[in-house]
DNA sequence: TGGTAATAGTTGGTTTTGTAACTAACAAGC
DNA sequence: GCTTGTTAGTTACAAAACCAACTATTACCA
């Protein structure tokens, strides 16, 4: 068994999919920290409701992979900043519908611009060709078609 | 300031990215976890002790951007489990080098065939020339060339 | 109906991470 | 040679993640 045929694992998808990803986080991390103090899951719950209008806590975790007690936490402290309100279900009361309020759409949508500005200068050096080869093969990597 | 100039935060780069590096790691991660008992920083140093020959703690923190807390304490952790040893070197009594011992060598030679054939799966459903714009672009995006 | 199973969400205890302060060894300038 | 600053690695404490058990509510079905 020589080493000859050793894969080189510098290439290796998964972890260059984990440099990338968290390269291409920590800049935009640091905004939504810095302006309105959310953590990670906090600003995806956040854009999801953003996103898709009112959402419940489980459906929000179907959506973004995320754990319901990552969930559960993550609204509670958005709760608190006022930046969600929670609303029991009438029809099944174990069920909340979570909402922003404007106080959470209006960092959604600075957020959102922010967001937008930021993915032009990640983009920047790259070709239209090869920013749609990215985005699709991204989008089927993580099943999300 | 109406709804429509919203950026539509579902193609955003750092979450599409994120998504993607999650999906991707989870199958490997079970291997070298159920196999090994590693965690994920073990399996990371592991691979560049693997690929590089010897290295101090900070060379590896360098190359996988890795925290050297982080780093001390898989370490640590790869020492007890016999998969590594540290040599204090005479030149600089602060560095240590670190090797693969012949049971750390296995374990990487046999995890690196899992990663050859996981990749593969990984991959299967694309062209030769997305593959090689995906690689490119994430290690332009990772800083990695 | 009444009993069992399933679902939504929360809480508690353990692991893991992150951050800062720490020790030890070296380097540089005076 | 001292003093000051830097670097390698560890340790300690706080924050966050993980997992399992829990409450409350609804669904299934005999």
């Amino acid at each position: 068994m020589t080493q000859i045929d050793i894969f080189d694992l510098r290439g290796f998808l998964p972890y260059l999919l984990a440099q990338a990803a968290e390269e291409a986080s920590l800049g935009f991390a640091q905004v939504y920290k810095e302006k309105y103090g959310l953590l990670r899951t906090e600003w995806r719950v956040l854009f999801h409701l953003g996103i898709y209008g009112e959402m419940t806590a489980t459906g929000i975790g179907a959506k973004a992979k995320l754990h319901k007690t990552k969930i559960s936490r993550a609204v509670q402290r958005l709760v608190e900043r006022r930046f969600v309100t929670r609303e029991r279900l009438d029809s099944d009361r174990r069920q909340e519908i979570l909402r922003l309020t404007p106080a959470g759409m209006r960092a959604y949508r600075d957020l959102n611009a922010v967001a937008q500005q930021y993915e032009q200068k990640l983009l920047a050096g790259f070709s239209d060709g090869e920013i749609d080869v990215l985005r699709s093969t991204l989008k089927r990597l993580a099943n999300l078609g």
